[in-house]
DNA sequence: TTCATGTGCTTAGTCTATCAAGCGCCGCTA
DNA sequence: TAGCGGCGCTTGATAGACTAAGCACATGAA
């Protein structure tokens, strides 16, 4: 019950950066998470990488960012959007009013402003 | 710098459940989270809740998964189906990031639980 | 040989999501 | 009036994601 050499997870990413031929510290170079900490994810000693490092890892190795979330145990988002027949917020981009519309196009100036001022 | 109180997750979820008439305790039973928690991230002091709790939260309220997952900021799995018909809205400002793609989306999810809750 | 550089790995620490416990505030009903 | 149960909220503690620093081993030059 204590030793864990078996995380698929773990396993699936050595295989990918194997496959790619790089090592620990290139991805670190390439994606911004630490050497240590990946290895520890290849090991399986950390369980559940966050979102957000798995989709970096996915298009570093052009795996499915999907694979990636559930082999690390989070929900996958088509996966059971499907079960339940719950209302889309958006049923797509599509039907936009004209106020959300303005509202919208305030929103991404005020991204983009402050995009510009932080670095 | 940032001691934001206005977490358009928080917002949204707070909608949701009071769409629902469903009070923290409630929803505390249902899912499983403690109420302490479902408060602090209604009211933004917790700014990336698990996806696992987020799912969890999505089909009690009814809400798209994938929505919430954008409001907190995680990676959303692409949907190249809807590649194509981009929203024309924002056509002119030329080009739109995914990421700030990913932000508006966020975004009108906002203005319309708002909306929502005032009607 | 010696030095330099690259490799995976370990460890100590920080940060933050999450919970258990408990607070004070209401609206009841006896 | 007292008391009860539900409400949102705060706080302290724990667990686990994540990093910085450094170790030990390898390869390959000078």
């Amino acid at each position: 019950m204590n030793e864990n050499t078996n995380s698929i997870l773990g396993e699936f990413l050595q295989s990918a950066r194997e496959a790619k031929k790089l090592s620990l510290r290139a991805v670190e170079k390439a994606v911004g998470v630490s050497n240590a900490y990946l290895s520890q994810v290849e090991s399986g000693k950390i369980k559940q990488p966050s979102p957000t490092i798995l989709h970096k890892l996915s298009e570093l190795y052009e795996v499915a960012y999907n694979d990636l979330l559930s082999l690390a145990g989070h929900p996958v988002p088509d996966d059971d959007s499907r079960e339940s027949n719950a209302p889309r917020v958006f049923d797509r981009f599509g039907d936009i009013s004209k106020d959300e519309e303005q509202e919208l196009v305030a929103y991404l100036a005020f991204l983009r402003a402050r995009k510009g001022r932080n670095e």
